[in-house]
DNA sequence: CGTTGAGTTCAAAAAAAATTGAACGATGGA
DNA sequence: TCCATCGTTCAATTTTTTTTGAACTCAACG
């Protein structure tokens, strides 16, 4: 049986790869993830899970859930390959899809679950029954109305300079 | 002694620190740095480190590495406060300027080793053997200075937007 | 000077997050 | 229908991150 799959990474794979861990983690997200995204990132053809499991070293289990993830972002396409019992993926390289994608599930949610806690703290002020007092957090909650407005406005500006 | 000091949070306080708590939590900062950060921002009187320790439970360890690291952002001011013996702190509520140093300290950093690990890739690249592998290799690295700059340019626009 | 206490540091402990791997459901081929 | 195996799930484990607390430095004050 010919080793005709490469096993290990070569060096600028295991650059890329390397490269895209350390990326998403300023976004939060965990090593493999990155690792995944890095490796499909930089092959000219589409990879199996086991592909992945074998040439990142990592479990089958963070290869799943690493994909699970990247999907719900859109950064893959599946695809046929060689075998056609499994499912090849190979990665979408719109920054514009990734970060839409991010936006969409990661930022999104905080954001609006954020709107719902401002709302509760508008409500719960108005019991506040020294007035000073009351005015003063009446002006804080008004910030945080303001920050969290202008933090959305930035999302689809953020989408356009990002985009291709 | 009276207590004219009040230890423990009254509702909306709790609201508010945690509402910093799970928001500082997006950028991928401690939960006790939302915390600190969020007290100072609900509070009309300026805090000691003192203060932060007692009315958030926290250990002086680690309000004093939450200080640092928000000191770096430029997130509050030290003003005089009643004890002449403590430094008392008091929120800055300018998110220009939150923003400012949150980009100027985490993200800078990250984009500028980026930028260098991609120079080393492209020199990587041209010792590629194989002509076509090289050309997709090629094409790839560029993509990502692309991403780069494009990411780059976002940040100043960020800082527009947000500030007031 | 010596004492007091504010604030920092950092090794150890605790908590949180990520990864593993075995068990499982599902699907296609024989 | 049964088998083989792909891919998912999730409890247990490992790793990483965060927090703690005791030892320390330093400055002010008597």
């Amino acid at each position: 049986m010919p080793d005709d799959e490469p096993k290990s990474l070569v060096e600028i794979e295991k650059e890329v790869v390397s490269l895209f861990a350390d990326g998403v983690r300023v976004a939060g997200l965990p090593r493999s993830i990155g690792e995944i995204y890095g490796l499909l990132f930089i092959s000219r053809e589409p990879l199996s899970l086991d592909d992945l499991v074998k040439r990142l070293g990592i479990s089958k289990g963070s290869a799943s859930q690493g994909l699970k993830f990247l999907r719900t972002l859109g950064a893959f396409r599946e695809v046929d390959g060689p075998d056609a019992r499994r499912t090849y993926f190979e990665a979408d390289i719109k920054l514009k899809k990734l970060v839409g994608g991010f936006i969409r599930e990661q930022l999104r949610p905080h954001f609006d679950s954020g709107k719902d806690r401002i709302k509760t703290l508008e409500k719960e002020v108005m019991n506040e029954g020294d007035a000073a007092r009351r005015a003063f957090y009446e002006e804080r909650v008004k910030k945080l109305e303001r920050w969290l407005k202008q933090a959305k406005l930035l999302l689809p500006l953020a989408q356009r300079v990002l985009g291709e």
